[in-house]
RNA sequence: UGGCCUAUGGUGUAAUUGGCAACACGUCUGUUUUUGGUACAGAAGAGUCUAGGUUCGAGACCUAGUGGGCCAACCA
């Protein structure tokens, strides 16, 4: 057994228990069953991990099915996008499959169902039905029609098929029960009439069978064994099993549901159809707007297969309610980018740096590394001439000791270049400044070998020769939405929540390298983040899309310093526990700590005990019996704090019976430790 | 007035047969660095929602309470 013993998720966990039990490695199959009526987002990322990474774990087949039932709603292109996202995302299916190749089979099965008077037809309006139905803490009541025969049933449901009937006349029910505790047992619709072309089966049939009816017997007919999905499901387990008791036969693979807890992000939203209304009011551009959640979205924003699946990964698996920080799948995206971007310069936010005592008409081709993480990714050229821009950001007239950066008087390093040192700044008439002087060290060039090129200076920039560079649209964005839960206020809709800055396009300025790229490039901009070229881009027109920025540990620092002139202000000072809490948390261990250590702890207690009041030393006569190491150290704490006070255990109300209830519990330690007064 | 699920550092996830609760992100310190990136070293931060119970021993099991989630679409 080589394998690391990496703790087993529970979903993990069922399949190796009926490993053990009834179920060989053959039986195992899994599925992932998205209604073709959106693009998927990075929550379904989550449920096709779960599905396919088991299916990669045990080597078994894993379906991917389209839960078509609702032909109002689901179109091909869905289909289309979510078979090219999964691919994407670099699983591989077994089948593709849909749950309208059931439909018969789903519609043999009903006409049993019938037959066995276990469904009827129900001819009400869904106002009546829903009355009738009751609430969840109020039984529901049987309507009218539930008593059918088998043979007025069977007449009608035909005719229903047969397309006699508008859409609402009638619909067919299970037959189960009313007051059932499970709203979904109270005699669920198994099909209603839908005049409406379906994207497969066209108009071949005019009802249309429930989620419940369809799910399970789908899973059942594929001989899904782990049938896994979302927690919102776990009511309909109780269905899904019924609805199985009906038609298993007890000869083959029986499948079962198991529900997780799905994944929630902050600061985004994670619902198809509010998605769909961003994309609708063209808050976005379309689904796989740069900003959106979605698989396509982020795809085109720069995120790559392996960073979702290592987010994925890092999420984990459980049934609580859980809000994922963002910030998380931005590491991710880092990670691996970090690994594999080609380094690369532009200037996004240009001024103009002038090299005064650089030869007027000089350029240079100097050597840049491609990528400081990855030696094979070898050496590219890149020209250096007099005029150049930098960031505005990279210069500053009056600066600190902690900025880094080029402001007069100061040397600063241009990456694989030379060192400079600011002289002077030009300015126009509203003190913009437009213009900054330099010179330079013509010995320090980099990887020259000189003396003066291994000098250490402080800072390094990055840089674009003017003449040389080309120019690109930048796209930066910003998150979507302004609240960290911008689906979790009952008096406000998410819209209002919207980032009215989410997108902000500037103008770049690249290195010439940059010329020949293609969509879906991806690169480091150094010292400026990570981006990719945009389907936008054409040759005539770059565009690239910040996928992520840089850690910037200086964003850090600057508004730190900014605040620090007011700064007599009180430190944030940790907090001094107090002895009592010191206590009470030393204690809590205390009766399984080993000896030594024991004795350690229980002197640190007695010498915080000196400090406490009396009221506090009272606080531990309450304890529970159960927590003998808080006890334990009341106990010691009491002997303390009496000897310091030169008080006897009769002078502290309550006291002594503490101390006797101690004497007789059945702890040693406590025991002992009562003795002593 | 009901049923089901759930509760471990700021966040998320761990904790098989006896380890003063582990890992990752985040935060903070340093070191290295021609990216204020990366890498490396280190620190702070929970004593496991509360109260009982079972046990030699409970984060794990039981009961109750409390908090959160889900459940009444001819959606999936």
């Amino acid at each position: 057994m080589t394998e690391e013993h990496k703790s087993l998720n529970f979903l993990e966990q069922i399949v190796e228990e009926d490993l053990k039990g009834s179920y060989s490695k053959e039986d195992l199959r899994f599925r992932f069953p998205p209604e073709p009526n959106g693009y998927l987002h990075i929550g379904h990322c989550k449920a096709i991990c779960i599905s396919f990474g088991l299916g990669e774990k045990y080597g078994a087949p894993v379906n991917l099915r389209f839960d078509d039932t609702n032909p109002a709603k689901e179109e091909q292109e869905y289909v289309d996008a979510i078979k090219e996202d999964v691919s994407w995302l670099g699983y591989q299916w077994d089948k593709v499959c849909f749950s309208s190749d059931y439909f018969q089979q789903l519609y043999d099965w009903t006409i049993q169902l019938i037959k066995d008077g276990k469904a009827y037809v129900d001819s009400q309006s869904s106002e009546a039905m829903a009355e009738q139905k009751g609430t969840p803490t109020q039984p529901g009541v049987p309507g009218p029609y539930r008593d059918r025969t088998v043979e007025e049933n069977l007449d009608l449901f035909a005719r229903m098929k047969a397309g006699e009937f508008k859409e609402g006349e009638h619909i067919l029910r299970a037959k189960i029960d009313m007051a059932h505790v499970n709203m979904l047992m109270r005699d669920p619709i198994i099909y209603r009439v839908l005049h409406k072309d379906h994207h497969r089966t066209g108009s071949d049939w005019c009802i249309y069978p429930m989620y419940d009816w369809t799910h399970g017997e789908s899973d059942y007919i594929e001989q899904i064994s782990h049938s896994l999905c979302s927690l919102e499901f776990k009511p309909h387990r109780e269905l899904y099993d019924w609805f199985l008791d009906q038609v298993y036969t007890g000869e083959d693979l029986r499948p079962k549901q198991r529900e997780f807890a799905r994944l929630n992000l902050n600061f985004t939203i994670m619902s198809k159809r509010k998605l769909l209304k961003l994309v609708e009011e063209g808050v976005v551009s379309g689904w796989d707007d740069p900003r959106m959640p979605t698989i396509s979205g982020l795809r085109r924003r720069g995120y790559t297969p392996a960073s979702i699946r290592n987010f994925i990964d890092a999420v984990g698996v459980a049934k609580r309610e859980n809000v994922i920080d963002v910030a998380l799948l931005e590491f991710h995206i880092r990670q691996d980018l970090n690994r594999t971007a080609p380094r690369v310069m532009a200037v996004l936010d240009p001024v103009k740096l002038v090299i005064t005592n650089y030869p007027e008409g000089k350029e240079e081709w100097l050597d840049a590394e491609n990528n400081p993480e990855d030696e094979s990714a070898g050496e590219r050229k890149v020209p250096f001439s007099k005029e150049l821009y930098i960031e505005r950001e990279d210069f500053k007239e009056n600066a600190g000791s902690k900025y880094f950066r080029l402001t007069t008087g100061k040397e600063v390093r241009l990456k694989n270049a030379y060192i400079i040192k600011g002289e002077e700044v030009i300015k126009d008439a509203d003190g913009n400044i437009t213009e900054i002087h330099c010179t330079y060290d013509p010995e320090s060039r980099s990887g020259s070998g000189t003396e003066a090129s291994k000098r250490n200076v402080k800072g390094t920039l990055h840089w674009v020769s003017i003449q040389h560079a080309i120019k690109a649209e930048v796209r930066l964005f910003d998150r979507l939405f302004s609240d960290e839960n911008p689906d979790g206020h009952e008096d406000k809709d998410f819209m209002e929540f919207i980032n009215p800055n989410s997108l902000t396009t500037i103008t770049g300025y690249l290195e010439p390298s940059l010329k020949d790229v293609e969509v879906g490039d991806l690169f480091q901009f150094q010292r400026k983040g990570y981006f990719n070229v945009d389907k936008d881009s054409t040759p005539s027109h770059l565009v690239f899309n910040r996928t992520v920025g840089l850690r910037d540990s200086w964003a850090k620092i600057k508004p730190k310093q900014a605040s620090q002139k007011n700064q007599n202000a009180p430190k944030p000072q940790q907090q001094q526990a107090s002895a009592l809490s010191t206590i009470n948390k030393l204690g809590k261990k205390l009766a399984n700590l080993p000896e030594e250590k024991r004795l350690t702890t229980v002197a640190d207690i007695q010498k915080l005990a000196a400090q406490l009041t009396e009221e506090e030393v009272k606080g531990f006569f309450n304890t529970a019996a159960k927590k003998v190491g808080t006890r334990l150290a009341g106990m010691e704490s009491l002997y303390a704090f009496a000897k310091a006070q030169n008080k006897t255990i009769k002078d502290i109300e309550g006291a002594e019976a503490f101390v006797e209830k101690a004497r007789e519990d059945k702890n040693e330690l406590l025991q002992e430790a009562a003795s002593r007064f």
